[in-house]
DNA sequence: CAGTGAGCGAGCTTCCGCTTGACTT
């Protein structure tokens, strides 16, 4: 018999706790939730009054039985979860599950696991707050609701297997919409004119650069006052000195955690979720799921000595920073070093860097503001009103600059803070160079992981616990996919005054040149149009924010939870029966134009296998023919030549010893075919629809060659191979590893046949 | 590895939010 139980939802925190209970107390983990809304139907008896139906999911059923024998065994049961509304509700589901008695069950909270606060936890237990679990419960059946009655709408009227959600789908509208913005916006050049000037300070020269306030729209414009600046007298007018201040960024939570490894350590959010999660299981952080920017009282004044032996007394400035995040629910403190002290760890070098970055933004959110002076000067011209400006900046004080800066989402190269020479008012100033730079406009920027759920943060959509899923998820369904491109190559004017003479040349620059970004995919653009036109409501940016205030009013017991569902399903549940009886399928038809030889209609579409083009309609007795679009084409900007273009595949060359060599482009990208069999055509080196047989040729010729050396012996169907890997022997479309220690080229057909059967094949 | 785009129908897919392991290569 053991005298206290206590549950919590991490192992992690149940082993910290353990630590500080001493023996008469027992302390066990449920893993998150244990039950859930039944798997395979709806899970909710609608007319029953919105009456959920739980089960226990399978992977779920030992560690429920091992709660229940564990409770069993205990006089007093002691139910720890999270003090929000997830955690309120895995009390009340133990407590059902468990068939725990009352009169021996409490349920209690802490804020900070430290011995104190859970002795004082302990000693003011409470009872389950049942309209936090309610509110709980809605929020679950609202979800299920949403996603388990519109993702059949979409298998009927779009595609099998796609999904919809209350999260998931503003998500992908959000990426969509973005690529819309892009898609329609009209770069603008301008010329910005910069000039270094030269100053005479007794002896020496010193230089001062500085751009002009105004820009010129066209290279004419810009030309003209060049030849003004030849001309011109250029003289110190306004000297403006400005102090100012700079504060920290306040410590992390999971959204800003998951945006600062990404730009400042190229992490992705999966990534950093997975190495956080490892720091977190070693006691190295706090816990990594978090809304709150709070610091326990211990933690600050531990930081505070830190602080305070690194860096000196002036350094330190205690901060509690105030959660802005919308619905934050506030379970647990900011992630921090759990031993503030302790300014790096041992562990992998990507482990290290990141507790790095904890430590760093932790220690400086509890730093002094950093005094800053910023100085603006302006000159003038004689001859015209044009003024430029040099902005100089010097750190009187660095404050917490010393630790850590934050990033921003968008380069600012430009942005360079020079300290500027010491000029006075009147002063005469020299130009040495005056340049004027054609340069373009930007459309906004694709969304990388990290600043989608920043805006979904910023939205109230989403939990520090499923930002990381969700981005897997839309790609997993196809909706939306990261990735790099090149870019375009975009002419540039350049006109230089220098020594009286002004020149121009022009140079080339890459634009819209993208890494690891989201990009929506055609079934993305077709799903959200689709949504967006049937169920507007439940896509609209404010549909979470709307609910969550619901949610809050039946969490302090104002609304009842069946009442807000019931009013929420008899206005969603129509626009699902009229979608599925009078919409037609959506396939994104669009009609890019006529054949201009045969007068086909040509028309893209989404089709069985992914977007193709189709020339000829059925309808009007013509067969139709097809051809896919190629990976970075999309059904959105197709044009008509683009379209015409891919019917050109595959196409034949010529001949090559009496059989033809073909091109064309396939599952894998463009590829050259010669007796029955493919060779993958270079990467950004070949172009199918330009190549020559010549060229051909050569890259046939290459791989035959590649694969004679790829062969290492040969009896029947046993072939022994040369790998990515090293050598391996190749049976039957199965590969099997050569056992170390062994001659690949020694092994004989017994031997390989050994090896083989000791590994048997697996189905998959 | 590299094709496919007729139509029918059975049986499957799916949500969000809590939490960590199992499986090998």
């Amino acid at each position: 018999m053991i005298e206290n139980l206590v549950i919590v939802e991490s192992p992690a925190k149940a082993r910290t706790i353990e630590k500080f209970l001493g023996k008469d107390f027992k302390v066990v983990s449920s893993f998150g939730h244990i039950r859930d809304l039944t798997k395979k139907n709806l899970g909710i008896d609608i007319t029953g009054g919105f009456v959920p139906r739980y089960e226990i999911p399978k992977e779920k059923i030992k560690v429920v039985n091992e709660l229940r024998k564990a409770a069993s065994e205990a006089k007093t049961i002691w139910i720890a979860s999270d003090e929000d509304r997830e955690g309120e509700a895995i009390a009340w589901h133990l407590i059902e599950v468990l068939n725990l008695d009352p009169s021996q069950t409490r349920r209690i909270v802490f804020h900070e696991i430290t011995k104190n606060a859970i002795e004082e936890a302990i000693k003011s237990p409470r009872t389950v707050d049942m309209n936090l679990v309610n509110a709980q419960q809605a929020r679950r059946i609202l979800d299920r609701l949403v996603g388990f009655e519109i993702s059949p709408v979409l298998w009927k009227k779009v595609q099998p297997a796609l999904s919809a959600g209350r999260v998931q789908s503003v998500a992908v509208r959000l990426i969509v919409e973005r690529e819309r913005e892009i898609i329609n916006f009209k770069p603008e050049s301008s010329f910005k004119v910069t000039g270094i000037f030269r100053i005479i300070t007794g002896s020496s020269n010193e230089y001062i650069k500085a751009d002009a306030a105004t820009k010129f729209n066209s290279e004419e414009e810009a030309k003209r006052f060049l030849e003004l600046c030849r001309e011109a007298l250029f003289t110190v007018g306004n000297i403006a000195v400005k102090p100012g201040t700079r504060s920290p960024a306040p410590p992390f939570i999971t959204s800003t955690l998951q945006q600062e490894a990404y730009r400042k350590l190229g992490f992705s959010v999966s990534q950093t979720m997975a190495l956080a999660q490892k720091l977190y299981e070693e006691g190295k952080i706090t816990y990594m799921r978090t809304d709150s920017t709070s610091l326990s009282k211990l933690a600050l004044s531990k930081i505070r000595e830190v602080v305070i032996s690194e860096y000196g007394e002036k350094y330190s400035k205690i901060r509690q920073y105030k959660t802005t995040a919308k619905g934050a629910q506030e379970a647990h403190e900011a992630i921090r070093p759990a031993y503030p002290e302790k300014s790096s760890i041992t562990g992998t070098q990507a482990e290290k860097r990141l507790y790095d970055l904890i430590w760093k933004r932790t220690i400086a959110s509890q730093m002094a503001d950093a005094q800053i002076e910023r100085t603006t000067v302006t000159i003038d011209m004689n001859n015209s009103p044009v003024i430029f400006t040099a902005t100089g900046e010097v750190v009187l004080f660095d404050g917490f600059l010393k630790v850590y800066t934050e990033s921003s989402d968008h380069d600012n190269t430009e942005d360079e803070k020079a300290i500027l020479p010491p000029v006075k008012a009147g002063m005469e100033l020299y130009y040495n160079k005056i340049t004027a730079t054609e340069k373009y406009t930007s459309p906004p920027p694709r969304y990388t992981e990290a600043s989608l759920v920043k805006k979904l943060e910023e939205l109230g959509i989403g939990r520090p616990s499923t930002y990381a899923p969700i981005i897997s998820t839309i790609q997993q369904r196809g909706y939306v996919t990261r990735e790099d491109r090149p870019g375009e190559k975009r002419k540039i004017t350049i006109l230089e005054l220098s020594e009286g003479k002004i020149s121009s040349l022009s140079k080339t620059e890459i634009a819209g040149k993208e890494k690891s970004k989201l990009f929506p995919k055609d079934i993305g653009m077709i799903v959200n149009d689709f949504l967006q036109e049937n169920f507007t409501d439940i896509i609209d940016y404010n549909f979470t924010a709307e609910v969550e205030e619901q949610f809050d009013r039946i969490a302090s017991g104002k609304l009842a939870y069946n009442k807000m569902l019931k009013d929420f399903y008899t206005s969603f549940h129509p626009a699902v029966e009229e979608t599925l009886e009078k919409k037609n399928k959506a396939k994104g038809v669009r009609v890019l134009g006529t054949h201009p030889e045969t007068g086909e209609t040509i028309i893209v579409k989404m089709g069985r296998y992914g977007p193709v083009i189709q020339a000829g309609d059925p309808e009007k007795g013509e067969k139709p023919k097809f051809a896919s679009l190629q990976k970075d084409q999309l059904m959105e900007t197709i044009t008509l030549e683009e379209a015409l273009k891919l019917f050109s595949l595959p196409r034949t060359l010529g001949q090559l010893e009496g059989d033809d060599v073909t091109v064309g482009t396939g599952k894998f990208g463009p590829y050259v075919r010669y007796r029955n069999k493919y060779y993958s055509l270079k990467k950004n080196v070949d172009d199918p629809y330009i190549i020559t047989l010549e060229r051909a040729i050569e890259i046939i010729r290459e791989k035959d060659k590649a694969d004679q050396q790829k062969v290492i012996k040969e009896f029947n169907e046993i072939r022994i191979l040369n790998g990515r890997y090293g050598p391996y022997i190749s049976f039957k479309g199965q590969n099997y590893r050569i056992p170390k220690g062994k001659d690949p080229a020694g092994l004989s057909e017994e031997e390989c046949l050994d090896i083989i059967n000791k590994n048997p094949k697996k189905d998959k």
